[in-house]
DNA sequence: TCTGATAGTTAGCACTGTCTAACTTTATTC
DNA sequence: GAATAAAGTTAGACAGTGCTAACTATCAGA
């Protein structure tokens, strides 16, 4: 067998899929890991507006666990993706896609984490686990999520 | 009402908890974040060596969808970490550490894609969203997956 | 209104993960 | 065994995410 064979001539099958297939999949774990701070972030400033009346870095770094300077450079990135607007010194606010991407993390949030209460796990488990999961579950998976809680 | 009472006097509750609780379930996230690639690697180089005896970075690239010296760069850092041995322009080999890591990645997979297909997920889709899901899955949820998979 | 506390920014460092281009080593094949 | 193909490494670029230290702006209260 030549070292060709292994890597790409033979349609090497593993888990029943050739590599190729496997490589989609973890291309699009690695996107989804590159959206997930977005998302964190969009989510969390939307939560604040919503109860607050206003989203500050101050408040952003403190639900988020990180320093000031962090979420400065982030918030840069989201402005630069036309995600938010602001202006220096002042707080932040979403633009309307800012404001779809918050409502459809919202949404996936919730279902998650319906899901997971309603499977029996205690509440602070499952906002853990919402939280790191809500990132990588496809549309179908969530509507199988969400059938399965209203079912219980 | 002062600027600091939102950050940090006033135990702001959003969702039901302070806001330091959700700033540690961020914080996990993160973590699980940083260890998510090693995880991904070592899984990956485990399957290599059961099915073919050993595990050549050319393979490992073509199975991540990634680039030859990003995997040399990667399996610096693994080395590093304990987690696998090697010499230069040879294949890679486990450490007991990364044999151990290896055998409770798949033992998550396994559950979790287990669990997926038991709601009714296609297999293709649950094997996607397996992949990225593993790594935020805390024990407690795990076991309820096991538990729900072994009952359907 | 001015002054001290709080918030926000900038600059600079470290690390990770990705890439391309160029080079070296190893394997195959004639 | 020499030539060619494939695999692997090195170097260097770039972006993302985090930090601290130091600076600037804003706000609250005397």
């Amino acid at each position: 067998m030549t070292q060709r064979d292994l890597a790409t001539a033979t349609p090497v099958v593993t888990d029943g899929r050739p590599a190729d297939l496997r490589a989609e999949a973890f291309q699009g774990v690695r996107d989804a890991r590159s959206r997930e701070l977005a998302e964190d972030y969009v989510e969390l400033i939307a939560e604040l507006i919503h109860d607050h009346g206003e989203a500050r870095p101050v408040d952003i770094a403190a639900r988020l666990g990180v320093r000031a300077p962090t979420v400065t450079k982030a918030l840069d990135r989201l402005a630069r993706e036309g995600l938010i607007s602001r202006a220096k010194y002042r707080s932040v606010f979403l633009t309307d896609e800012g404001r779809a991407l918050a409502r459809e993390c919202r949404r996936r949030h919730e279902i998650v984490l319906r899901f997971l209460l309603s499977l029996g796990l205690d509440a602070e488990t499952a906002e853990h686990d919402a939280e790191g999961i809500e990132h990588h579950v496809s549309e179908r998976t969530l509507a199988l999520f969400a059938a399965f809680a209203s079912k219980a």
